[in-house]
DNA sequence: TCGTCATTGATTGTTGACAAATGACAATAA
DNA sequence: TTATTGTCATTTGTCAACAATCAATGACGA
């Protein structure tokens, strides 16, 4: 899952997750120099993942200063990611049920076999990678995957309070839900499941 | 206002002017060499620039091999750009409502004129900044500004196919229409108006 | 005492050289 | 002819050194 040729790459994605799985705090600043030290490496490919989780919205830059882990959006600002993330993935399943391709509900299945195991364990880094590979699937299916990349930084946005505020094993009874909707072709209540989860 | 004093927010801004105001037609390689000979400077800074604009879903990029000019979205995507685009902007306008600060309608006055000018001249170029500054001016006022990063690569996706499928001095009424309906302390109907204009 | 302004240390911004990967083309063999 | 392999030029990826900038500190003067 991590393999990847590039090693901004791979930074981005190692700090990625240490954001999202609560280890990196909001507030708390980042270092090109320390980075590099850490990962063994030179300034470069850090400035690169730095630039990449800045413009997905997990840290925020100020000019000839550095970076620092974003802090939680607003409520207001909340709501309307709630919708915007509402809006792309209702999209997506709709567009789903134009075609019922039997392999997004393999795929889903293995997810929810995953995800129920890592809910009942203590790894948050990976409860919270399969939440997010759930959701991926769901968007990845429409449209040649195209809305990806406009769905990724909302979703991180989001995902930034992630630890705190939410019951694990809720969330994989909404989600095995929204599969048993789909799997059974009911397309409006899917629909109202996926609207739910989405808090 | 195109002054920044790092060197990378420079070409970044540059090289986005020349894509919406299609100079830069989709599908068109940029080269990081080629473009530091052109600025006369470095690759570093247009490496950061190129990933910028990457982010912002103006270019596509291939690892180990470059970034071209994004193509246009498809239908089905670019159905779910307007839809977020409304959701976002309604929300920055309702929530203006609640204040009426009249300095934004000021700000909105000024840039209409400039607008309206601009739309009778032909320089796309302008066309487009001024037309993206007039929905940025909405989108800040609301929440301290804090959906304009959310904002700001959507908008950027749609204005890709900018240049073709539009007449101008009707954009231009279209922005007048919902300025007027604010002036007017009359929400509903520059919610509609705005709805209307963004497609 | 308070405010202003140079100094200094830490951190980002920029540069040019080098390493690694890719795609195109030509040579070779079935 | 067609598929495969090897070579080469082009382009991106990485690195370490240097320059520019900022924020904090402390000296200075009103």
């Amino acid at each position: 899952m991590k393999l990847a040729s590039n090693l901004q790459e791979q930074v981005a994605s190692h700090l990625r997750r240490r954001i999202l799985s609560g280890q990196l705090l909001p507030g708390t600043p980042l270092r090109e120099q320390s980075l590099a030290l850490e990962f063994g490496i030179s300034r470069g490919p850090i400035r690169d993942a730095l630039l990449h989780l800045t413009k997905e919205g997990l840290l925020v830059a100020k000019p000839n200063v550095g970076v620092r882990v974003a802090a939680e959006p607003s409520g207001f600002k909340r709501n309307v990611i709630v919708h915007l993330r509402r809006e792309i993935e209702a999209s997506a399943v709709t567009a789903w049920f134009e075609t019922r391709d039997p392999s997004l509900l393999r795929r889903l299945d293995d997810n929810l076999a995953l995800y129920r195991e890592a809910c009942g364990g203590s790894d948050l880094a990976q409860v919270v990678e399969l939440d997010m590979a759930f959701h991926r699937l769901l968007v990845e299916t429409a449209d040649k995957g195209s809305l990806v990349d406009l769905w990724l930084p909302i979703m991180l946005r989001m995902f930034l309070r992630y630890s705190r505020h939410r019951d694990l094993m809720e969330s994989y009874h909404e989600h095995a839900s929204i599969v048993r909707a789909m799997h059974g072709g009911r397309e409006w209540e899917a629909l109202e499941a996926l609207k739910s989860h989405i808090v």
